[in-house]
DNA sequence: GTGAAAGCGCTAACAT
DNA sequence: ATGTTAGCGCTTTCAC
């Protein structure tokens, strides 16, 4: 039943070398005679060796895994990210390990005291909104665990942070807006104190300023990230004394919320209200009226932050970057007047 | 830099007692005095000791890893199902390895050949669309890996399977096109040889012949699951000289692919062309009109076959065993005829 | 360029 | 109930 996993001592008895030898040749370690190496090599193929990783492990202390904790998995940015992760970890040599936060900061916690070196090699971190601490941050990384941040970083970190555009997203976003005629334009947004959502706020803000608009604190609404959210946000706005006519949304989901509350009151969406998001979700093109949006370049974050983190494993110091994508607006008809 | 992790040796140190000890204490064996136990679970806590896995792995020749195989991540269903394993692998402190096909099976075949007993204690997985052999499972599950399958199964191995009640999900739907009148029904599927459509192909056809409605050949596409094979698909059925009445599509994203064709073609969804999907993807709904549909319950299809896989890891001989869960008609707007 | 041997942290006989 | 010890498969000095 066991057939006994080939290990490097039987290549090492079939070819009357030591293991040793077999060792450094399976890893094309430079001292070691080309002849022998290829005589390992075929061997090893031959054989059907596979290294077991606990072993390797056990003695270079790591894992060949690196964990992902993102806030959720079932969202078509994260799933994005995931499988740009997934597709460069693959061809690493890399196992993924994922980790759910549930956008619970306790949770994140949890997740993070549990991991340590030998058993996690490096981390991929989105914050959960709730986060307001750093420590255990900092706990990782001087345990020798390198942890790479996108889209939602921990600012004061001195890591690697992966991000697209959101500043100039969101400035594009309100520009497209005022360009189009639309004169009071509200915010609806995340939970405050998380990097991503201030930089989409700023955009908004700065577009305003540039035109000389006015900022309303009423027309700037802080909830979760989620289409109910969005719904609600939307109510609240149409009770305001003085109603914005457009809107622009921290996400698609939410975007997407509101245009259901404005569906539902029979508004008409781009003609008295306009609408604009942030992701391009599918939906935002499956929706009618179709959703302007800014487009985020998910797939290509989720590569690039797994590309850096690599080089923090390999390369015990290699300097922390900072990389931000661009984004891309997307126009269509949720932002047209007539 | 490296401040050494404790290890069950430093325990024992602290203790004066030996490492056996600590490791039985660790682990809640029976033949360990309950005082001893409270004093070692204390004490590691305080040193805040962490189980090294590499070197658990090496001596159990076990990871702690499961591996997820499934063609995609970027899909509702698929996410959804993650999420349910997520969920129960994490509490049962298992990682999740994942690794994506993208329905290739050249793909699958390369993943499975990599792993091997020691660094994946279980697989969960779902079959690549092209998979038509089945050895590589034989090989995996001979080597002591437990496999058990979701959704798309392998039918002729005897392990445990997870899936959705795909005939009478199918069966619900069609008869529900007929009870709201419609006469001609086609139906637009994945590519032959995959026993989920092969089911929601019989329910479809069990409903017609109940009904002593004609079977049209001309009426049934075999294509891809993608929303641009519906799309293409659509056009096809158009073009026959019979034009269907109503399309069952496989899943949501074939049937919005569809809809899209008949929007463009205005052609009025529901009163003219009926459409039912499957899957009840959260577009369904957003979709307008909003598409009726045969809800599969992905999350806890994620978390029954997690826990599946727990007790083939746990117990060596578990029985294999055939999880089907139920599925739910989601009646909207897509087969009102008015 | 290659081999011998120690040892990574833990579990599992085998003793006692 | 607890201690002793071998050894899991590999890498890595240290010899030669």
């Amino acid at each position: 039943m066991k057939p006994h996993a080939v290990t490097i001592k039987d290549i090492a008895k079939e070819l009357n070398i030591s293991v040793a030898t077999v060792s450094r040749a399976l890893r094309d370690t430079y001292d070691v005679n080309q002849e022998t190496r290829q005589l390992v090599l075929n061997k090893a193929l031959e054989m059907n060796y596979k290294p077991n990783y606990n072993a390797i492990g056990l003695v270079t202390n790591s894992s060949h895994n690196i964990g992902i904790v993102l806030p959720a998995v079932v969202n078509y940015y994260f799933s994005t990210v995931i499988s740009g992760i997934q597709e460069v970890a693959y061809k690493n040599g890399y196992n993924i390990v994922l980790y759910v936060t549930n956008d619970s900061a306790e949770r994140e916690r949890d997740i993070l005291h549990d991991i340590s070196p030998g058993n996690i090699d490096g981390l991929l971190l989105c914050v959960s909104s709730e986060s307001d601490q750093d420590e255990h941050f900092t706990k990782i990384i001087n345990m020798g665990i390198p942890i790479v941040f996108f889209d939602r970083v921990a600012s004061n970190i001195d890591t690697s942070k992966v991000m697209q555009d959101d500043f100039n997203g969101a400035y594009a976003a309100v520009d497209h807006l005022i360009k189009n005629g639309y004169k009071k334009i509200a915010h609806i947004t995340g939970p405050p104190g998380l990097l991503f959502t201030e930089r989409r706020m700023e955009g908004y803000l700065l577009a305003l300023k540039e035109h000389n608009f006015p900022v309303k604190k009423e027309w700037i609404i802080h909830s979760g990230f989620t289409q109910n959210c969005g719904t609600a946000d939307m109510m609240q706005l149409l009770k305001c004394k003085e109603k914005p006519d457009a809107v622009f949304a921290v996400n698609d989901r939410k975007a997407i919320g509101a245009m259901l509350t404005l569906k539902k009151k029979n508004i008409k969406i781009g003609k008295q209200i306009g609408i604009v998001g942030f992701t391009n979700d599918p939906m935002s093109e499956i929706i009618s009226p179709t959703l302007t949006t800014v487009e985020e370049p998910a797939k290509e974050i989720g590569r690039r932050s797994c590309e850096l983190l690599m080089k923090h494993i390999f390369k015990k110091y290699f300097i922390a970057e900072e990389v931000i994508l661009p984004t891309k607006l997307i126009v269509r008809e949720s932002t047209q007047r007539l």
